[in-house]
DNA sequence: GCCAACGTTGGC
DNA sequence: GCCAACGTTGGC
């Protein structure tokens, strides 16, 4: 059992889509050798804390379960989508995703200025500098802090 | 729009 | 294998 944090701009993907859909999808696109090796760490059961990027609010607006482990990720497969790599045509297992279900929307967003002013998180791989991947582990005390700060907006 | 940080690419 | 150039990410 871990935890994970899945990165996603909502303007392309948001936490409220996820829930709309009303059944798992795909983490699909990710074309970063180091976030790739963690999906693939992926196990159902673990769950995942969903954070919007890029947008007027960086927060970490929900969570997500893990629900299948990873599996090629064929649209890098599809020369029409966004995340075509010619690479996988002769690798088709290059890249991989796994499946996510919504679990739960946080009435207030967990803002990523309240994530930094909070000492306890002071080590948070989402708050090293420079980092950008898209898909991060989360330690146990991190997602239990974290989880704190949701319930007392 | 700016800029820092990082991964990737390609010349050598 | 080195390293400069380039593209991308993402906060501000």
């Amino acid at each position: 059992m871990a935890y994970w944090l899945f990165k996603s701009e909502p303007s392309s993907f948001s936490l409220e889509e996820l829930m709309a859909r009303g059944r798992p999808e795909p983490w699909s696109g990710v074309r970063n050798f180091q976030a790739r090796n963690f999906l693939r760490a992926m196990e159902p059961g673990d769950l995942g804390f969903f954070y919007h990027s890029s947008c007027a609010q960086p927060a970490i607006v929900g969570e997500v379960e893990v629900v299948r482990a990873y599996y090629p990720d064929d649209t890098a497969l599809d020369p029409n989508d966004h995340h075509y790599d010619p690479r996988a045509l002769a690798n088709p297992a290059l890249w991989s995703m796994v499946d996510v279900a919504f679990r739960e929307r946080y009435p207030a967003p967990v803002t990523l200025a309240r994530l930094k002013a909070c000492p306890a998180l002071a080590g948070m791989r989402l708050l090293a500098r420079g980092n950008r991947l898209s898909v991060l582990p989360v330690t146990e005390d991190e997602w239990r802090v974290i989880q704190g700060l949701a319930r007392t907006p």
